[in-house]
DNA sequence: TGATTTTTGTACTGTGTTGCATAATATATC
DNA sequence: GATATATTATGCAACACAGTACAAAAATCA
């Protein structure tokens, strides 16, 4: 139940009032996602929650509210570290091939990483189980597909601009079969498909979008 | 409670023994598979099955066995419906665009159908869900994607000896682009993106795939 | 009519679950 | 040192859940 062992020893100056916390927010919220990454929100308990966070279940309500709101706030955490691993792929100057192969072998370490497997993507689980029935959570699996399609065509877009695309591509078309790329080896990566199938996939996908065919 | 009034007069001649069923498995299978779709494994409580199916939970373990042996046998009933809804397709003589333009709108019917929303493909909501945990459902999830991509490989590689295709096409390439195409509608529907959106997803496939482009 | 067989309906057991109440603990301020 | 504050730890209450035991019911067979 211990998660540091030492006070943060002057990190910022203004030391709060009443007893610390023995936990690092971060670092729970990010054994949370963990957890809800792997199992999804129904089949992962509070007890689980609990043990992984090293939080009891009190502390948890405290810190995040109740399982719902935690599964959310995990959720915002997955999507910012996908960002944070995409952008700057994104935002620097490099031949087209050369981005998209770094894009999707980045995509392929996020949904291979784990301990016990494979765990894929977040929002693509999330999309297969609660977007369904419940309306927010819908609202930002919607945000996420929407944000990899954007990227995606921003990048054909300027592509194109830079003339390493035909005339006749559609920018638009090819990001959405860019994300299809991305969902599929999040669906198969689940399944356990080895890695180097998985990397096939990513490569005749390439091949096909920079029109080497 | 009741699923059906009048007996199967005489549907097989040789009447069973004892208490005649008050319900037909084909039907009730049918209502859990519903509800596994849209809920997931873990989200679909047997009293939730018992109220679908209209059997009381003894039936439902004589008829079924447990509750993971009932999602067994529902995923393999999704997989014989998906089955026959596309076997005919892949089948008879048409042009490679005709026959995508039929499985792609066969598929997005299957995943947008429901009463209360769409609810996407099971092979992927299993995919994202159980197959992680599970070595014999995720067995089955992997036998489901490699049949989807083994009947696209098949239909590209026909064409291609028709002369539909260039030289240079790779059947198998194509074949995975197409199933990608199909997973990220899976996941879109789901998240409810429109019909149209969908199905203009699926136009911009098929042009790159019989190369329009 | 009575025995046999199969299924139904009810109720029960034991366990897991979420969320919270309460008291103990550890720190800052006065 | 006393008080206020924030957090932890224990544990509890209410409920949901999976699976099963058992008797009543409905049919066939003799």
């Amino acid at each position: 139940m211990v998660q540091k062992e030492k006070p943060p020893a002057a990190a910022g100056q203004p030391r709060r009032r009443g007893r610390p916390r023995a936990y690092e927010p971060d670092i729970a919220l990010g054994k949370a996602l963990d957890l809800f990454r792997t199992q999804g929100f129904a089949a992962t308990s509070l007890d689980d929650l609990s043990a992984a966070t090293g939080m009891n279940r009190p502390s948890l309500y405290g810190a995040f509210g109740d399982k719902r709101e935690l599964y959310i706030k995990s959720y915002q955490r997955y999507r910012e570290e996908a960002r944070a691993a995409m952008v700057e792929i994104f935002a620097k100057e490099m031949p087209l091939r050369q981005r998209l192969e770094r894009i999707f072998a980045s995509a392929l370490n996020i949904y291979l990483s784990g301990e016990k497997g494979p765990r894929g993507c977040f929002t693509v689980v999330t999309a297969a189980s609660e977007a369904v029935g419940d309306p927010e959570i819908r609202a930002m699996v919607l945000d996420g597909l929407a944000e990899l399609d954007k990227a995606f065509a921003n990048c054909f877009r300027r592509a194109k601009e830079k003339g390493e695309l035909s005339d006749s591509a559609d920018p638009a078309v090819l990001a959405q079969l860019a994300s299809a790329t991305v969902h599929t080896i999040a669906i198969r990566s689940r399944a356990r498909v080895p890695r180097k199938e998985l990397e096939a996939i990513v490569k005749g996908a390439i091949d096909l979008m920079v029109g080497v065919t």
